[in-house]
DNA sequence: TGCCACATGTGAGCGATGCATACATAGCGG
DNA sequence: CCGCTATGTATGCATCGCTCACATGTGGCA
């Protein structure tokens, strides 16, 4: 096993980008086994390399998924960062449909991000920090549309927590229809209730946006114009 | 250690519920160390039987946790059942802030029942059905409020999905305010962006649920009249 | 009452895991 | 050419989930 040639096989004593492998790898084998079952050492000879190789880029299995969300942050945070903000009551419905879209389509991060894995952000600072820029950009969006008056003229904060959770209650079922989805016929998703009552939403999620978010906004005909 | 005494300290050879007892100690251990560190052997050490016994009550650690997940649907079902249906609309006011604080009362097996770390719920029959009912007194609530025309007029499995992700996401982000408010002190609480944004909605759930109700029922300004 | 089947708990043990420690190698700037 | 540092390796320990064979109460039935 002489490695010292370096285009042989693609990899040579040092492999090259272990810590993106690591990532990537780590985001499939949660998405096929759940993060219970997911196993550094698994990561590590799928990636072939030593059992204790990934500990030079992550400080322990718990850092890894840190890692991971980190970066879920950071793209959730550019993908709202790229709705535009001249018309207020646009940027706030794009917002909120570019947030559920991130969230169907990165399922594994997403989790990670808001559900209870990594338990306490304290001690991650890179995680606090995206975290944080997610937060800022709705707020600042919301803003937008307070000042405007396009949204009714209540407290920002207020605001910021119903928008949020609103959103975040429909990217969650969302998620979990998709996650079975591809895993199992249609008779078989129907057997799970949490299911069946998101297919609904899933079916016509920016309907179900609009309709909820009525509520929310000073002149709710005229979110009828808004993305058909 | 001769146990053959039943009154000495409470437990003789037979622990008496072990079943029960690693239910309970499960919950506590999830609520402070989270899924990931739950071990069977450190359970049964607490409850001070051998290592394998709680296999005598459940089949694996994933179905000790789906065990838990049913207790929740059950006592879910059971407190939304409580709610009175003579006025549609105040029933389906009840109905939603029951769910929530369900939720925001027995964070762990929320987490268990809508989180991703049961994945499949099939090959657990008691679960699904748990879960079944649950679904069947939210769509019958719903269903009272659009004979009555309370609730607009639309699609009872559109309705029941944005009204159950509405709820869902309130639900989800005041646990997480709660699941970190006990453990830290609150400035470092508010560090946590999504925290920041649920602050909002836990000090005043009922007035949020209330706006973002508006969108979904025939007259909202019957709403001012419901809960202060 | 006496006895036996069965539910429940025990004990040893296998393979795998997270992680700490000490060591080896590659590549780069001086 | 030397040596420093980033990166990967080798070894080892405590723990875990789970299996299997065995022990021990308990309740039903004669």
């Amino acid at each position: 096993m002489n490695a010292s040639q370096h285009g042989d096989d693609g990899r040579s004593y040092h492999h090259g980008d272990l810590r993106k492998t690591l990532l990537e790898t780590c985001c499939a084998h949660i998405a096929s086994q759940g993060t219970e079952g997911l196993s550094l050492r698994a990561l590590a000879r799928e990636a072939g390399v030593s059992p204790t190789a990934p500990y030079r880029h992550f400080d322990s299995r718990h850092a890894l998924l840190a890692a991971l969300a980190t970066e879920g942050f950071e793209e959730l945070a550019a993908s709202m960062r790229a709705v535009a903000l001249d018309d207020p009551l646009q940027a706030f419905f794009d917002c909120a449909l570019s947030y559920i879209r991130y969230a169907a389509s990165h399922p594994v991060k997403y989790h990670l991000m808001f559900g209870d894995v990594i338990g306490d952000f304290s001690g991650h600072e890179e995680l606090t920090a995206a975290a944080w820029d997610c937060y800022a950009r709705l707020e600042q969006v919301l803003q937008v549309g307070l000042d405007s008056g396009d949204l009714r003229p209540d407290n920002l904060e207020e605001l910021c927590g119903t928008v949020w959770a609103l959103v975040h209650g429909m990217a969650g079922l969302t998620i979990s229809a998709q996650a079975k989805a591809t895993a199992k016929p249609i008779e078989d998703i129907m057997q799970v209730p949490p299911l069946r009552a998101q297919q609904a939403v899933a079916s016509a999620p920016e309907g179900a946006v609009l309709r909820l978010m009525e509520g929310l906004v000073a002149d709710p005909s005229r979110l009828k114009g808004i993305r058909q």
